[in-house]
DNA sequence: CATGAATGAGCCTTCATTCAT
DNA sequence: CATGAATGAAGGCTCATTCAT
C-alpha cells in the first residue's frame, strides 16, 4: 500500500495498445459497479476486457492502478465539468450579477458534478474510499475552494456581501456544499424540490451582510 | 453479501466468553486502523486478541459480523454523546436561550460525537463505506434530524427564525453539518479557529428572518 | 482409521445415561438422514441431542464410533427382522412346504429387511459406505446365507430340488437377492407388480432340478 | 451440494494443461484408492500431481469435479468394454447361437466390466456412493438393460425361450446380475471356480420355458 | 507484444477434541 | 458427571502476479 507503484506502467503509444487500455479501463468500472471492489479480479478483469491477464500487467503494474487510473479519470471529468459551469461566473462582464445568482451557478456547478459517472462515482467514492486517494480528493477539493474563492472576490460579488475572508467561506461553502451532495441520505434530501432553493438561501445568507436581507431591497 | 449472516453468532454467558468477545472486538478495531479493512482477516484478529480462530467463529459468524458489531458500537455510542449534548436544548427551562445560543449547542452536539473513537470511526465511515450499513447510518441521521427538528419547534426558537419547514430545515442542517464534519478536508477546516463561529454563523443566519440580522436586536 | 477407537467407551449403567446416549443417537440419524455425513457433526449432535459435547465424548471416543453404533443397531434389528421371517420355514412342522413358497418365504424375508428405518439404512449404506464396516455386513450377509442354507436343506426342500451345494446355492441366492433388492434402480424394479413373483421364478427355477419345469406337476 | 457446479470449469488449449488435467485425474485416483474419499483433499491431490492448488481450481470448480470427472471417465470406459462384448451377440449371423452361449457372453459381458480399474471402481461405487451420480448410473445401467433386452428379442434367442417381456427381464439380470458382480462378498463368491457356470444356470433357466430342461435336448 | 498456464501465499471457515470450571 | 469455551489443524478456494511459449 506504502510502496507499491500506482501509476500506469507505460504510456500507450501503439494505437491498439491504447484500445486495450480502454477496454480494461472500462472493464474494471463494469465490474466495480456490478460486483463490487472484492469482486473485481484481475483475472476477471481480463477476461471481461477480452485481453490476456499478461496484456493487463503489460499497462497497470497491479490491481489498484487501474482502479486509480479509473478514479483520476472520474476526477478529472468532474473537475472539467466543475471549471466548466463555473466558468461564466468569472467571465469579465458588463452587467452585474446579483449575489444570488452567482450562488445559483455555484450549487448549480457542483450538483453537475454528480451526474458524471454517478455509478462508478458512488462505488468509487464508498466502498473502495477516498482515504487511499487523499491527494486527489484534496486537488480536487482545493480546486474547487480557489475557484470558489475567485468567484468570492470578484467585484461584483463583494458588493453584495459582508466583508470576510473569501478563502475560508470557499471551503465552509464547498464543504458543506459535497456533504449535502454526497453525505448518507443525500438522495432524498436533493430529491426535495425545495432542495436547491434552499441550498442556495443557505449560502447566500451566510455572505451577505447582516441586517440586509435578500428580499430588504 | 446480501443473505450472510451479520448478526452475532450466540451470547457469551460466562465471564470468560464475555472476555473474549470484548478481546476480539479490540483487536479487530485496532487492525482497522492500523492497517485497513483489506489486511483484517480472521486469523490476524484472532492472533491479536489472544485468542483462536475457532473462538472467533463461535461469537461471530463471519469476519464482516465483527465489523458490524463495532460499527454498531459506535454508532450507539455517537448517538449517546448527540443526545446527551443535545439534552439540555430541549430543556424546558425559566428564561429563553437565544437562537445563535441554541444553534451553537446544536454545533457542538455534532462536533462531540467526533471525539468518539475518532479513528475507528474515521476507517470505518470511510473505507468499510457506509453503505453496507444503511440502515444503522439512516437510523443514525434520522434520530440526529428529529432532535433538531424538535428543537427548531422549541417556542423559544421559534420567536427569532422565519417562518420554514422544521423537519426539512432539520435535515439541510444535519446534512450540511455532517458534511461539513466528515467529508473531505474536514480535518484542516475544523482546526481553523474561526471555524465553530461562522458555522453558527452560516446555519444562525439561514434559520433568522430576512432582513434581521443578529447583530440589530 | 485403523488405529481409532470405534467400539462404545463405556456402557451407561444409570439410568440417565441410558437416555442420553439414546438421545445423541437418535439426533446423529437425524442428522444423518437431514443433512448427510459430512455436515454431522458432533456439536451438532450434542446440540441437536440436548447435551454437552462433554457428555458426548463420555460416551463416544470420536464420532464415527457413534455411526458405528448406529449401524451396528439397524444392522442388529434387520437380522432381527430377516431370523424372524425366515424362522417358519425351518420350524420341524408336519406337512409339507411346496419349495416355491419356500422361495416366496425366503424372498418375503430379504424384502422385509428393506422396511427396517429405510432412511437410515440407505444412508449409512451409500453415503457412509459399507466398506468401513466389512465385518458387520460380512456376518450379515454370512448369518443370511447360512439361515438360507438351511432352509434348503430341509428335507421338505430336498425333495423338490436338484442336487446342489446348499452353501454355494445360498450364496448366489443372497447375494442376487441382495443385489436386487439394494441395486441401483431398485425402486423402480420393486415397484414394479411382477417383481416378486417374477424373482420368486428365478430362483425357485435355479434349485429345481433340470427337466421339471414348475408347472409338470 | 444441490446447486454446486460439477463440471469441468474450463478445457485444457495448450498441451501443458492437459498434462496437468491428467496428473491431477490420475493422483486424484491414487489417492482416492490409497486413503478414501474423506481424505483426498485438493491440496493433496495438487501436491501428488506436482501441481499447485491453483492450477488444480482452474480445471475444475471444486473437489468434486474431479472425482465426476473421474466418476465419468470410468463409467464411459466400462460401458465401452460392456458394449463391445455383447456387439457379437448382436451381430446378425448364419448359424444359430444357443441360448445358454447367449447368455454366457452376456454374463462375461458383465463380468468384464469389473476388468476396468477395478479399485477405482470399487472406491467410487462403495464410499463416494452413486447416490451423487445417480444420472451416470441411471444410464449406465438403461444401457446395459436395453442391450440385454434387444439381445433378448433376438429370433434366435426367442426360440429357446418362455414368452416373457424382454425389458423387464432384462432388468431382472442386469439388477440381478450387478448385485452379484457388485455387492459386498461378491469377491468371494466370484472367485469360486462353480460361480460363471451356476450364474449362467440361474439365468438361462429363468429364460427358458417351463418344462423344457437344459439337459433335456 | 500477447497469451494463458502456473504459482502459492493466504483467506475464510469448520470441526473433532480437550479441559477448566 | 455435565458443561461449553477454547483450541488449532486442516480443508476448500481465490487471486494477484509471473513467465515460458
Amino acid at each position: 500500500m506504502s510502496d507499491k507503484e500506482l501509476g500506469p506502467r507505460k504510456a500507450p503509444r501503439q494505437k491498439r495498445a491504447q484500445v486495450t487500455v480502454e477496454a480494461i479501463l472500462q472493464a474494471t468500472a463494469q465490474l466495480l459497479i456490478q460486483h463490487g471492489y472484492r469482486k473485481t479480479s484481475t483475472n476477471r478483469i481480463a477476461q471481461r476486457a477480452g485481453v490476456s491477464v499478461g496484456s493487463l500487467y503489460q499497462y497497470f503494474p497491479n490491481r489498484d492502478a487501474i482502479v486509480v487510473a479509473l478514479f483520476e479519470d472520474l476526477a478529472h471529468k468532474q473537475m472539467q465539468v466543475f471549471e466548466d459551469s463555473v466558468a461564466d461566473l468569472l467571465e469579465p462582464r458588463g452587467r452585474e450579477i446579483p449575489l444570488s445568482d452567482a450562488v445559483r451557478g455555484l450549487i448549480g456547478a457542483i450538483l453537475a458534478t454528480r451526474t458524471v459517472e454517478p455509478d462508478l462515482s458512488r462505488i468509487l467514492l464508498e466502498e473502495v474510499g477516498w482515504t487511499e486517494h487523499v491527494n486527489l480528493v484534496d486537488e480536487w477539493t482545493q480546486r474547487a475552494t480557489t475557484l470558489v474563492a475567485t468567484a468570492l472576490r470578484h467585484p461584483d460579488a463583494q458588493e453584495e456581501m459582508r466583508a470576510l475572508d473569501a478563502d475560508f467561506a470557499a471551503s465552509m461553502i464547498v464543504q458543506a456544499g459535497f456533504g449535502v451532495l454526497y453525505g448518507p441520505r443525500s438522495e432524498a434530501l436533493i430529491a426535495d424540490p425545495r432542495f436547491e432553493e434552499e441550498l442556495c438561501l443557505l449560502i447566500t445568507c451566510y455572505l451577505k451582510p447582516r441586517g440586509a436581507g435578500e428580499g430588504t431591497s
